[in-house]
DNA sequence: TGCGACAACATTGTTAGACAAGTATGCATC
DNA sequence: GATGCATACTTGTCTAACAATGTTGTCGCA
């Protein structure tokens, strides 16, 4: 019940076959520096510098650069530097809030379509697998991957395209704020195994409604785990 | 009780400033001609022709085609010219269902916060103005000036985003379905004033309600339309 | 006539280098 | 100590060129 589409439905798209060009693979390495905090917020990215780090021309690392202030992942005004921006708890808040929306409309289409996609499937039992590791921040984007795979195997392009642009930020947002130290694998896979029992059954309004409630979890934990940081540095707070 | 904003508040932003640098400019006027299909669905862009037509370098031209592909205002391949895409009966539901959600999630907000943004009052008045007014086209435009307005008006910069990214292909729907000739412009002022004063009156789920209608309407009559252009040519069909 | 291989062409991908324009920084001056 | 200027850095844009890829048309051949 799991999978209605049948096996033939994945060979028919033997494979993305994800071609990489330059600029391409510049942002790739990029992102994943930023979103892991290798660059901590603040770090300035200049055109030559990006150029010569990774061998290309700076019209290409250009190409990267403003990919990325697009997506959010790097904030930039006319004439200055990149800069990776600091998420204040205001867009924590707006991130989560968005993300709910979207992915309750994503799980409602697919439970109405009554398929999980099988990615999703493989992503679940990724996650299973390493709940009781210590690699808390695999963990964390074995969660992340979850629920991507989620959204991209519902039928609204759109919707995922929307749901892919507030996915970066997102990541960035969990590597600035490493709530991950707190989170009880366990919890996770329980809820995103509640999910999917939901999408296979059908039930539209629980599928929509866990996923909101198992949403607002995590930020609430990242919130609460961002107001901690963020009084001890300013005792004179209110 | 319709502007809580104090005045004093459009005066802390000055002015958005819009400077325009010339990618910019090639941007806005290619993205005009293309939603205003003086360039039909499959008119090819190729970087040179873009470049030598309005007088730019071809890095430039490349970087105003890129932005349009990202905003699925033009589709392109590999070592292909980009084209003016084609849309589906399917891209325009799934539009629809999408901007649905997005602009019934804004009026939320705003009824929320019970403020009223001026512009999309502004939006409005030039609505009412030009109700009796024969230019449909125009007509068409100052309701997707309006929705603009209000979304932007509400507190969320990536709710915004991505009805930003929504409302581009949106604006190409409207264009290649010209269903705008059968529309009563009296109506869907009516329908506007209607979520104005649900957001006045802080009624959440009422201004939420009427949106969500209100943009149905619109995507039946688009689709009404699709369907008739398209049945016209294939008297095959079911 | 029909079909396949090959060659020429068109288009994008990427690079290099250069100059202009804008911004910030530091220094000298008052 | 505040102001104004010069300098350095960074981005914005252009020209030119070559490489890689996809398309098209032609030619020869069966």
């Amino acid at each position: 019940m799991l999978s209605q589409s049948a096996p033939a439905v994945t060979e028919k798209r033997p494979a993305p076959l994800r071609t990489t060009s330059v600029p391409e693979a510049v942002y790739e390495a990029l992102r994943e520096s930023i979103v892991s905090i290798a660059e901590p917020p603040g770090a300035v990215f200049t055109e030559t510098a990006i150029a010569s780090r990774y061998g290309v021309a700076r019209p290409t690392a250009k190409a990267a650069l403003e990919r990325l202030v697009a997506e959010g992942l790097l904030a930039r005004r006319a004439h200055h530097s990149a800069q990776v921006p600091e998420l204040s708890r205001h867009d924590i808040d707006d991130l989560y809030g968005n993300r709910a929306i979207l992915e309750e409309e994503a799980m409602r289409h697919l439970a109405l379509e009554g398929v999980v996609p099988v990615a999703a499937l493989a992503r679940h039992r990724e996650l299973l697998e390493n709940v009781r590791s210590d690699d808390r921040a695999a963990l964390a984007r074995a969660d992340i991957d979850f629920h991507r795979a989620l959204v991209l195997g519902q039928s609204s392009p759109r919707l995922a395209k929307m749901h892919g642009l507030l996915m970066g930020e997102i990541e960035l947002c969990i590597g600035q704020v490493q709530s991950h130290q707190l989170i009880r694998p366990t919890d996770v896979a329980e809820q995103h195994q509640g999910i999917l029992d939901a999408i296979a059954a059908g039930d539209a309004a629980l599928a929509g409604r866990l996923t909101r409630e198992h949403i607002f979890t995590a930020r609430d934990r990242l919130l609460s785990k961002f107001d901690a940081d963020h009084t001890v540095d300013r005792p004179e707070a209110p």
